[in-house]
RNA sequence: GCACCGUUCGUCUAGGGGUUAGGACGUAUCCCUUUCACGGAUAAAACACGGGUUCGAUUCCCGUACGGUGUACCA
């Protein structure tokens, strides 16, 4: 009997979402849609002191952004709501209390600074504090302590946790669905902390107690997560779920771009570019960091770079739209090793999908722009400037700085264009061209531009080659760039004959 | 330190007991374009190392090295 597919992204609100975590959402909602089940978000916001206020708003608009759909959720509700953890606080008191009468759990009473002096005591002998079966006797806790005084300490209202009391010389193995068979001694785990003194969970706790009460058929979330699943599983047998425990699946880590560990925020300032989804002010700093969209990523051509970042569908089809991903995903398809993260390859998509654009929508974008910089420019020039610039770009912005020429006549000209291509020849051929362009009543499209110089130039004697890298200079300030007929007609007559009588004035000829 | 996970071109990856080890990004060259870009073509570029197993290992096993993650009353 296969339980139906049910998946949760259970992201924790104490900051942007993080470039990593929204993969991790992007594959759980593949996997979900690929078998029609479930996509669930849970809040996990069980530290209150971590909180930061508007990070969970961020989270929706980036998923919104992206176009990962949720089922269930704490915006949308659900069947198994609430959706946030602060708000299930009660019930994992209930679960925990279970814990503790059948002897799976204990009170500990060790405040945090006699937890800090045995940490440093074990340091000094070379070794790291494990709070388990070793040890725990030493401990101040219900079991080392008489049951009378325990129960004076709890009568008192001394502040305590409880923790899961792993159990001695257990062999714990479960199925990764990307790792295969993992094996661990339960010696290895130490008797983690359950329900905090300030009487909510700690991850280990809710995120099995909510699996399990949301029907959770799989759990895919990052390694980083790996060495603590064993201790979810002995939890899962303590509470007798054992049969209704979820597979795992444990996702590769996004690395850094060079260098080691995994990507961070601070590689977002180093190599400047963006590693959340939208831009992000933090709330207590005032600092701002970067995102895709702000960027100029379109959210398709992100998903796509983020879904070949670990997962390959094993053919070499490299775009994908969300519908083909959904049809291709598999998580036997994942990879187990870290991917360094390359923003070239996320460029490329870009530009793959800006291409691909119909060009009304580019001209609509490329329109939004200008108007952000208050540069006028009308509809019908945008879609000229647009079919003319679409293959020579990664971002719609880029129009503004390659194509700068079409909102503003050049201001410098290109030192060493002007060297080699601007003559006496060259200026005399431009002059004529621009007087023939104010007596030609013809209508001025690329062909009869192309033909007025043309005629000019054969009356003259003069080669086209010759003067088009000079004309170009003097419309456009540099030496390279889309068809110059096109670019000519574009700009219009007008500030044609205009931009060739500055350029006459402003370049000397020195040969 | 200990535990777990990993290791194919610079990067993302395909493959898998016998292959000219395939593709993509990036890089270089050429073609196209009197420019540049796009496009096309070509090139350089990889199975971490050492032992097994095997007729044969990049592929399977074991070590080593290296890397990653975890080791909080954080998630």
């Amino acid at each position: 009997m296969k339980k139906p597919v049910r998946v949760r992204f259970a992201p924790s609100p104490t900051g942007p979402l993080h470039i990593g975590g929204l993969r991790t959402a992007l594959y759980n909602y593949l996997f979900a849609r690929h078998y029609k089940g479930t996509m669930i978000l849970r809040i996990e916001d069980t530290d209150q002191s971590r909180y930061v206020p508007g990070a969970e708003e961020y989270i929706r608009q980036s998923l919104q952004w992206c176009q990962i759909e949720l089922d269930e959720s704490p915006w949308q509700g659900g069947p198994c709501a609430p959706y946030r953890q602060s708000e299930r606080k009660h019930l994992y008191a209930q679960y925990v209390q279970q814990l503790l009468e059948s002897g799976h759990a204990y009170y500990a009473f060790d405040t945090p600074e006699e937890l800090e002096q045995a940490r440093q005591r074990t340091k000094a002998e070379g070794e790291e504090f494990q709070y388990n079966a070793a040890v725990r006797m030493k401990m101040k806790n219900a079991l080392s302590l008489p049951a009378s005084q325990t129960e004076q300490l709890l009568k008192a209202g001394t502040p305590y946790v409880i923790r899961f009391k792993v159990p001695q010389g257990k062999i714990v193995r479960f199925d990764d669905l990307i790792r295969g068979e993992v094996v661990v001694s339960s010696d290895t785990i130490d008797d983690k902390v359950l329900l905090k003194s300030d009487g909510m969970p700690t991850y280990h706790l809710a995120n099995v107690v909510d699996d399990y009460l949301m029907n959770i058929s799989h759990v895919i979330r990052g390694e980083e997560w790996l060495p603590s699943t064993p201790l979810h599983v002995l939890l899962y047998k303590a509470f007798g779920w054992e049969s209704s425990m979820p597979q795992f699946a444990h996702l590769p880590l996004l690395l850094k771009p060079e260098g080691e560990g995994k990507l961070s925020k601070r590689d977002a300032k180093q190599y400047g570019f963006a590693v959340f989804p939208l831009q992000w002010t933090d709330p207590q700093t005032g600092e701002i960091w970067q995102g895709f969209r702000e960027d100029g990523y379109l959210p398709e051509a992100l998903i796509n770079f983020l879904a070949l970042l670990g997962w390959n569908p094993g053919t070499e089809q490299e775009i994908f739209s969300m519908e083909e991903l959904i049809a291709a995903f598999s998580l036997e398809k994942v990879s187990k090793a870290g991917a360094r993260f390359d923003i070239n390859k996320a460029k490329w998509f870009n530009q793959q999908y800006l291409k691909a654009m119909p060009e009304a929508l580019l001209a609509q974008m490329l329109l939004e722009e200008l108007n952000a910089r208050a540069m006028p420019c009308t509809k019908e020039k945008a879609l000229q400037i647009v079919q003319l610039m679409k293959d020579r770009i990664s971002f719609v912005r880029d129009i503004l700085i390659q194509g700068a020429f079409f909102f503003q006549a050049p201001t410098t000209y290109e030192s060493e264009t002007v060297a080699r291509k601007w003559n006496a020849t060259t200026a005399q051929a431009l002059e004529a061209f621009a007087i023939a362009l104010e007596q030609e009543p013809k209508e001025f499209t690329p062909t009869a531009i192309k033909q007025t110089l043309n005629e000019v130039l054969s009356k003259m004697n003069i080669k086209l080659g010759g003067v088009l890298p000079a004309l170009r200079l003097a419309i456009t300030g540099t030496s390279s760039g889309p068809d110059l007929m096109e670019i000519i007609a574009i700009c219009g007559r007008r500030e044609t004959i205009s931009r060739i009588k500055t350029a006459l004035q402003a370049l000397p000829i020195t040969h």
